[in-house]
Formats: structure tokens, sequence, C-alpha cells
DNA sequence: GTTCAGAAATGAATGTGATTCGAATATCAT
DNA sequence: ATGATATTCGAATCACATTCATTTCTGAAC
């Protein structure tokens, strides 16, 4: 009948968020640096000050542990996207602004590089956590008839995969980066905007977002 | 001065031709029915009846041979279109055709389905492989009145990255396959084409291509 | 047909690093 | 303070990808 429930957090419960960030936040560092294939597992648990067997009871396994940083970054952007987009008028510039801040992100800082060659991986997260926003965005956007969106969900899940294969592109200097508003333009165009306000919609000036501050809080 | 040409094929180069052939195959069989990081290089070396060493003198990882599989797969399904598509009418169709064939194999063959995983790989080689015919038809479209895309390899490549993850998440259950023609008018949108024309599009019927038929040469 | 230099193939040995697991330690209710 | 339980530790295991010293094959020259 009775459940217990701890009535303040111990020892343990603080010990256990405290490594399960510092994981994450070291993988985040190595990973990011040196690529995910680079890392290695007893170094990560080294640079969280725990020994090399406990990082398997935090994360089943390397791969895992690369998703929750995968997640933890995709949730950070979100969120200083979120900071910026919540002053504009237009639901459409909103969402269109999302994607090609994702892509100039991806595109230009280091630690996103290293990890793009796991573009399905990284692509769910960005589906998964980034979603909730963009999704919503979509269908603002339609509701007041600046989009035509009617599977918001399938748009965005088409959306993660070209942008994450666009941003691999221009890393590997298979596509010029003078191409982004060139991208982002064609995937407006899978909102049901039409060609001209898509272009239009693209070349609007873009504020600046705040900087990144590491690895943050994800619960 | 004088270059050696080889007057005749020898039997170096004919072991050459035979060995690599044997490997992609092999390597073609095992990945793709147990996954790329399942097959073992000596599992494909067995198969492939050469020494585990041997297999380094064709290809220089495990990586490589991996790219090979890929590109034989895309080469023979580029072509299994081609002999359909050619009686086609419209270039639209035969575009839209392309892709529709390419996300039905990929969720209908088991083989394809192991190798999903590594998409950003899978849809390189799809860009290289498949690109030469899609772009070409983007381009037939566009001359034709049909379509306007003003950067065709773009439009393919971010196509591609889609194709590839929509494949994925239909695999994993993510999206009922039931959205796949939803999908292929998303798809179609980004050729300019509009939204009523897209729709039509993708629900024309299709024709069948032939069935695989394993390993085939690509030169 | 024999010989020989170089090319190609071989497979046992190496090296790396993810993962496991039995021992050691820490926690906390009593 | 004590013992039952949960957590951590890190040395040992194990599975492969890759290497390389050795053997085998090839084909031109005689």
């Amino acid at each position: 009948m009775s459940e217990k429930i701890p009535v303040k957090e111990g020892r343990v419960a603080r010990r256990q968020r405290r490594n399960r960030q510092a994981l994450i936040q070291a993988a985040r560092e190595i990973m990011s640096g040196r690529g995910v294939d680079a890392a290695t597992m007893l170094e990560i648990a080294e640079k969280a000050d725990v020994g090399a067997g406990t990082v398997y009871s935090y994360f089943k396994s390397k791969d895992e542990l690369a998703i929750a940083v995968l997640e933890n970054l995709m949730h950070d952007l979100a969120v200083r996207i979120e900071e910026v987009t919540d002053t504009f008028d237009d639901p459409a510039q909103v969402y269109a602004f999302g994607i090609r801040t994702v892509l100039d992100t991806a595109t230009g800082d280091t630690h996103w590089k290293q990890l793009l060659h796991r573009s399905e991986v990284i692509s769910d997260a960005m589906f998964r956590m980034m979603g909730p926003f963009a999704i919503r965005d979509l269908r603002r956007a339609s509701q007041a008839g600046r989009f035509q969106v009617s599977d918001a969900e399938l748009v965005w899940r088409l959306t993660t995969h070209a942008l994450i294969g666009a941003a691999l592109a221009i890393t590997n200097d298979k596509v010029p980066p003078g191409n982004k508003r060139q991208i982002i333009t064609q995937l407006l165009c899978m909102t049901g905007i039409g060609n001209d306000a898509a272009v239009e919609l693209a070349s609007r000036p873009r504020p600046k977002i705040s900087r990144e501050q590491g690895a943050g809080a994800v619960e």
C-alpha cells in the first residue's frame, strides 16, 4: 500500500544526478572535439571522474551516451532559438528563422561538424528535441494562413533529415556555403507557402542568438 | 616513352576482377542480411574465398567496402528504374516514379533495411549513383515547363537525405507506411511544381520494376 | 622447360577499445 | 554501530579490424 516516497533527496540521488551530468558534459566535450569514434569510454570516464565501469550503470552503451549528448546539444539550441523568436510577429518567420539557424549552427560550429557523421542519429535527436517547437511553429503559421501544412510532423521529419544532410554536404565541401539560402528556400517550399514567398522569407534579416553555454541540464 | 599496354587480359587481371566482384557480392549478402557492423571482415573474406588480408588489397577499410556495396545496390536500382521509365511521356512523372520507387524499395526490401542506419553514407551513394539519372530527369522536366528547378543538384541532394530519412522512419515504425504518398508529395513540392500538381503526380498508377538480381557489375 | 624478379595472396599475430564482472565501498534504515 | 542493499571500481575479457613477414603465383626472358 505505502510506497517509499523519499522526503528529501539523499546523497545517492544527488551523486547520481551529478554523475550523469558530468558524463554527458565530458562526453559532449570529447565527442564534439574529436568525433564520436575517437572518443574512448575510458577517457570520458576519467574526465567525468568516475570508474570505467560506472559509465555503464548510467548508459547502456557508448551509442546511448552519444544519443544523450546529441539530445543535450539539440535542447540547448532549441532554447536559444526560442529566446529570440518569441518577439517575431510573423509565425512563418519563426519557423524560417529556426531552420536557418540550425543550418548555420551545424555548419559553423566546430563541435557540430564532428557529429554530423551520425546523421540518422542526429536527425532523430533533432526531430525529438526541437520538434515540439518546430511543429508548433508549423501549425501556428498554418493557422495564420501563412503555411499549408497538413501533416506538420511529417514535414518536420523530412526537414530534419534534409537539413542535416545539407549541413554535412557543406561541411564536406560538396555544396558551397553560399547555397544556404537556396537550401532554406527549398525546405520552406515543403510548407506549401509557394516559391516566391519562400524566397522572400528566406532572405529576411536575422537576429543573432545567444552564445553556446556548454552542456546544460536536460531533463 | 612506351607504356606497357597489355594486349590481352592476363590471369592476374582476370583474378582481380573476379575477387573484387566476389568481395562486393559476399559483403552485400552478409551486410544486408545482418547489418554492416555485424558483418566481420573474416566472414566476408571466407565467403568470397580469399584470405583475410587480401580484402585489404582491394578495399582500404571495412568502410570503403561498405560504400562499394551501397554503390552497387544503388546502381542496380537506378538501372531497373531506367528500364521502366523510358516509356513515360511526362518527364515529371519519370522523376516522381523514381523517388517513389526508391522509397518503396528502401522500406520493402529486407536487404535495404539493414543498411539504412548508415544514412549519411547511403544518401551519398544515392546522390552519386542515381544522381546522373535523377538530375537529368529534373532538368528535362524543367525544360518541359513541368518543374521549376534552378539548382537540380541541390534539390536532388536534399531529396536523397529526406528520402532515406523517411525510409528509416518507416522502417522503425515512427511513420506509418500509409504516409508514403504524402512523403512523395512533399518532396515533389521542392521541384516548384505546386501543391496540387504534386498531389496528382504522386497518385498516378505505377508500373512494376524488374526483380533484384543480386550483385551485378559496377564499373 | 627453367629461372627469376616482382606482384599478389595468405593467415597468424597485433593492437585497440568496448564491455563485463567479482570485489570493494558507500548508503541509510534500524 | 550494524548489516542489507545499492553503487562504484578497474583489472580482465573478448571481439574484431588491420598489419606484415612469409609463401605462392605470374609471366617475361632465355
